[in-house]
RNA sequence: GCGCCCGUAGUGAAGUUGGUCUAUCACGCCUCCCUGUCACGGAGGAGAUCGCCGGUUCGAAUCCGGUCGGGCGCGCCA
């Protein structure tokens, strides 16, 4: 019996004997000599099969694509002229003296190694073969590392891994759950945690200095091409005696940098993660998440038309522009394009300016003074071939309009650089948000959060304005656009949390129905605590340069949450349903 | 729930101002030939009711309506 061998240890084992087991990635069949592609983990090895050598011949010919096979033989250095340097194993070859069939193939259904690649519902549908793609095989070990990574460094901090229930209680705030009916208790359900965020706190109530665990989070809510449907994965972390959520964010500096330029190999924009105020990120960015890969800031020039004669910046009661470097260059069918992406954000038209052989060229110019014209040419340090792009409305939508075509702008420009990778913090977040659909005051995040200042914040916010202006401890780190954390000092104050429902309304039974566990807990001595929680596989996406999240993963559902491979969602037994009582 | 886009042999594409489309190409597949290829080569072959249903028309892959499936975005979600 020979000791197995892998494909790419075959240049060390010249003139030994050695069995080789994979699938056979192709055959050149000349008639009397076959050529075999060995494929393993590993890698390719060439296999010769010469008549002379094999009691039976028909089996070498009978070998078809994607074969699996054992063969065993002698490794021979080839001949000069013979090798193939596009491989690593191209200097040698197998002479085999006897082939098995472990099992045969059918013609595959999809093309793994063709360069025309499969639409992705068939990908999904056989991502058994798809996972055969030395892309897909790198990208699986890629995880193992990333994960591995990142244990490393919270061994080294101190922090404990702690797994938490997945059979967890319904949340009242936040996303849609995934509910369990509970076959022991009739009428009752269980629900798959959104996030460990509750039992991760009770942690450190239970005297957990430091906790994390790539925990596994469920949220019943509809996918985009960054977010997966029904399950993904947080790098989940929670500190104890921390008041101040830049403890957090200086923990995880030096981990986030590491995996951008050690684990991903991919430049960061700027040594110092910078931190960015919500309301600095809307104003400057017109995003809570801003790519800072490129500049293009908003710029407020209200001030400059404040007496202007043109009726549509008259009425605004806000006017930005953004400045694109050679956007004079973009056609009118472009410029309408971006129109129409700015009326479906809300905005009433798009105006704009071209700068070309020094002068100022606009639809709009004859309504513009000759000084708001040079005002504006100097404050946004206008060079020729320029175009500045205007939102003009509320406060809100400008931001939102120029904050979209901001990204749309970087995108048509080739400015998103997929090696580089800029990071920031996005903080002090709104408590409170108007929620435009109910007319009311609610919770801009979680509701777990510390307000600054405390209690006394609460206690002084008197009207809707006024709690409006609270400001939570809660940061947002920010990727390459992608929002890949989120975190915030915990409210560990009974009377705090009370108060900060009360503001909308809740009273003091409501939040002891709802947070019973965490109320109770909170009575016995439980520190100030804070922390974050990444999500591993869109910062996956994004280090290895994806641009869909589904990429990253061994066997995701697809956009409607169905497995295509395994069809799930599934009809169950009658017997099963019953026996739940359904 | 809403909006935009897509659906043609096993796979990827072309064809979509209606008519030589009896649907083109590449890869794959099958048969035969070939003892040094490595994306082997050569000869031949099979394989598509153009997602589905209906309509307009002398005539539909092509136009219209509906429907199903998929992707992206909004809502939703941190």
């Amino acid at each position: 019996m020979n000791i197995r061998t892998l494909a790419e240890k075959t240049p060390e084992l010249i003139d030994q004997k050695v069995t080789i087991q994979g699938w056979v990635h192709t055959r050149r069949d000349h008639g009397g000599v076959i050529f075999i592609d060995c494929r393993d983990h590993t890698g390719i090895v060439q296999l010769v099969i010469n008549p002379e050598n094999l009691a039976d011949f028909s089996v070498a010919e009978s070998l078809r694509d994607e074969y699996v096979i054992s063969a065993t033989g002698v490794v021979l250095e080839r001949g000069e002229g013979l090798k193939n340097p596009n491989i690593p194993t191209g200097s040698v070859e197998i002479s085999v003296e006897n082939i098995e069939i472990l099992n045969k193939a059918e013609t595959l259904p999809i093309q793994p190694f063709s360069e025309q690649q499969a639409n992705e519902e068939l990908r999904l549908k056989y991502r058994y073969l798809d996972l055969r793609r030395p892309k897909m095989q790198s990208m699986l070990k890629k995880r193992a590392q990333m994960f591995s990574f990142i244990r490393n460094f919270m061994e080294k901090e101190d922090f404990i891994e702690v797994s938490t229930p997945i059979l967890a209680n319904s949340s009242p705030e936040g996303a849609r759950d995934f509910l369990i009916p509970a076959r022991l208790h009739e009428g009752k359900f269980y629900a798959l945690p959104q996030a460990p965020q509750q039992f991760k706190q009770l942690l450190m109530v239970g005297g957990v200095p430091r906790y994390y665990q790539l925990a596994a989070c469920f949220r019943d809510e509809d996918p985009r091409a960054d977010r997966l449907y029904g399950e993904f994965y947080q790098l989940d972390t929670e500190m104890s005696f921390v008041r101040d959520g830049e403890e957090v964010r200086q923990m995880f500096d030096p981990l986030i940098s590491s995996l951008v330029t050690d684990f991903a190999g991919k430049e960061l924009v700027f040594d110092e993660i910078p931190r960015i105020s919500y309301t600095e990120a809307m104003e400057t960015y017109g995003s809570d998440k801003p790519d800072l890969r490129y500049d293009m800031k908003l710029v407020d020039v209200s001030d400059i038309f404040s007496s202007t004669e043109f009726g549509v910046f008259k009425n605004a009661e806000c006017i930005k522009v953004i400045k694109v470097e050679n956007g004079a260059s973009l056609s009118r069918k472009q410029i309408n394009n971006f129109t129409e992406i700015a009326k479906s954000e809300g905005a009433g038209g798009l105006a704009y300016i071209n700068y070309e052989n020094g002068e100022a060229k606009s639809p709009i110019a004859k309504f513009l003074s000759e000084d708001e014209l040079s005002e504006l040419k100097n404050r946004l340090e206008i060079k020729d071939g320029d175009a500045i792009f205007f939102g003009a409305d509320n406060r809100k939508i400008v931001n939102k309009v120029l904050g979209r075509l901001r990204v749309e702008f970087a995108d048509y420009f080739g400015l998103k650089d997929e090696n580089k990778i800029a990071l920031c913090w996005v903080v002090d977040f709104p408590f409170y948000e108007w929620d435009e659909s109910n007319k009311r005051v609610d919770f801009g995040h979680n509701p777990f959060t510390m307000p600054r200042g405390g209690i006394d914040a609460l206690i002084g916010a008197k009207t809707d304005e006024e709690k409006l202006l609270i400001v939570a401890d809660q940061y947002d780190m920010v990727m390459n656009g992608y929002e890949i954390c989120s975190g915030g000092v915990r409210n560990h104050n009974p009377e705090v949390l009370y108060k900060a429902f009360g503001h909308l309304g809740y009273d003091e039974k409501y939040v002891e129905d709802k947070f019973g566990a965490m109320l109770n807990a909170f009575k016995y001595g439980a520190p100030p605590h804070a922390g974050c929680a990444f999500g591993v596989d869109r910062m996956l996406m994004e280090l290895l340069g994806e641009n869909n999240i589904r990429e990253v993963i061994a066997f995701p559902k697809n956009g409607n949450g169905v497995d295509v491979m395994m069809n799930s969602p599934s009809i169950v037994d009658e017997d099963q349903l019953k026996e739940l009582g359904l």
